[in-house]
DNA sequence: TTAGGTTGCGTTGTCCGACAATCAGATTAT
DNA sequence: ATAATCTGATTGTCGGACAACGCAACCTAA
């Protein structure tokens, strides 16, 4: 019986070994953001491996978002920027069939520090864009649904850029992503909730304005506790599946 | 010219179609979660493409965590993915070039909360999983920089999952990847804050314990601001890239 | 000369067929 | 019954082939 075992010697698949040499040499900054991928011919030639192979270690990077399809055809190196990265986390929270208990407490547990943080050193420009956002939420139509969504969730998003840090930046902005489709479904039932996110919105703004830390965190509470509550009256269970 | 220009008619490549059709049916629950896929062979005919186009679409989801190979060879559907999505999303992270005083920050802003909602719910499990973690992490020698930040990461951890809510298990775990590398960095400088990363723990151990949420909340506060103050002590760059 | 269309080439998307390695279950020998 | 073995099914990899499409250079007509 052929003895002579050795250890199981890490036979990693071809086509994992490929994804792995590309995506080290794009961590290690050998392959410059925004350039191009060699072709799929090249690399068949430099891993010794055929095209189908290659395609296959292509598509595990393609969905990580470390390249990307350019308009045409040929693949792009992309060093993924918090938005992306951001999508991906939220897909991924999506499928995995989260409740919507699980989003607004999620919302309501990081939002109120961040409002706090960002009385500290929001910008002009972040406080005007905020403001903007504002004027145009309160100029909807109650029943314009999915601008009342853009208008909430687009003030986190700006918030969250206030902040000038690309960590909480992602963190925020793939909550953001999952609350979006929280939100529409809360907001097309609870038409209600739209004055209330415009005078708590106000108040926030005001409270950043003037670098009222406590202020804005507490407000950044009611906001938040309110569009959970909303969820109740909407008559939205809060243990069924976001989807 | 040709004319007669219809709508683009959204012609997305095939190995896309395949991905998405089975992602579709892994979250509407059609295919239920720990179920083997069907074969790749049978794939090709319900779909009416060849193998290699499966191939393909497979290896999509298998980067997203939906599916995942099984000690053999067969793909298993798998619903529970943060783990995957967080590192995904640290990846982007470090990738992006992010600065220790971004981490820190973070780590700050998201904790204290996080701790004070732990005290309203751990369960006895994670509680003696904290204790665990924070008996072995107070035997290790402080020169063993390597076990000390695992004990510490692995505290954070601990208490994400303890949460019970998956949105901010994610969140909070793809923060404590990107703060692995972090305070490996700082622990190998400043192994004085061992015993203090030790003391921080007990006490926010004993608070949940008892289910006070204020005083979980100014340990962990305590803890975090600490953890960014060993940066100082080390002399680090608050500025400097983690990388 | 320049606007506009045409032509080729390179690259990707998809298909086909084939084979070795390996795992799982059935079969056989002890 | 248990262990060793065989067999079929399934995956990983290969090689080649072709159509569709983008891009760029080229050519033609005003």
């Amino acid at each position: 019986m052929m003895d002579g075992d050795f250890k199981p010697l890490a036979k990693e698949p071809a086509y994992l070994r490929v994804c792995r040499a590309i995506e080290e040499k794009i961590v290690s900054g050998e392959l410059a953001d925004g350039a191009g991928l060699p072709t799929e011919a090249d690399l068949c030639e430099q891993f010794a491996v055929t095209r189908s192979t290659v395609r296959e270690g292509l598509r595990l990077l393609e969905q990580t978002g470390l390249v990307v399809r350019g308009p045409g055809k040929r693949l792009f190196i992309s060093h993924p920027n918090t938005g992306e990265v951001a999508a991906a986390t939220s897909r991924g929270l999506s499928l995995s069939g989260v409740r919507f208990r699980e989003v607004w407490e999620a919302l309501a547990t990081v939002y109120p520090p961040a409002g706090r943080l960002a009385a500290s050193r929001i910008s002009d420009e972040s406080l005007d864009a905020l403001r903007a956002i504002n004027a145009e939420l309160a100029e909807r139509n109650a029943d314009d649904s999915e601008g009342i969504v853009a208008g909430a969730v687009g003030f986190f998003h700006e918030i969250a850029i206030g902040l000038e840090n690309r960590v909480l930046l992602a963190l925020l902005d793939s909550l953001n992503l999952t609350i979006e489709a929280s939100l529409r479904r809360v907001v097309e039932k609870a038409p209600s909730s739209h004055p209330r996110i415009v005078e708590a919105q106000r108040h926030i703004i005001k409270a950043l304005a003037s670098g009222d830390a406590d202020t804005a965190y507490e407000w950044m509470r009611r906001h938040t506790d309110d569009i959970a509550r909303g969820c109740e009256v909407a008559g939205l269970d809060l243990d069924a599946r976001v989807l």
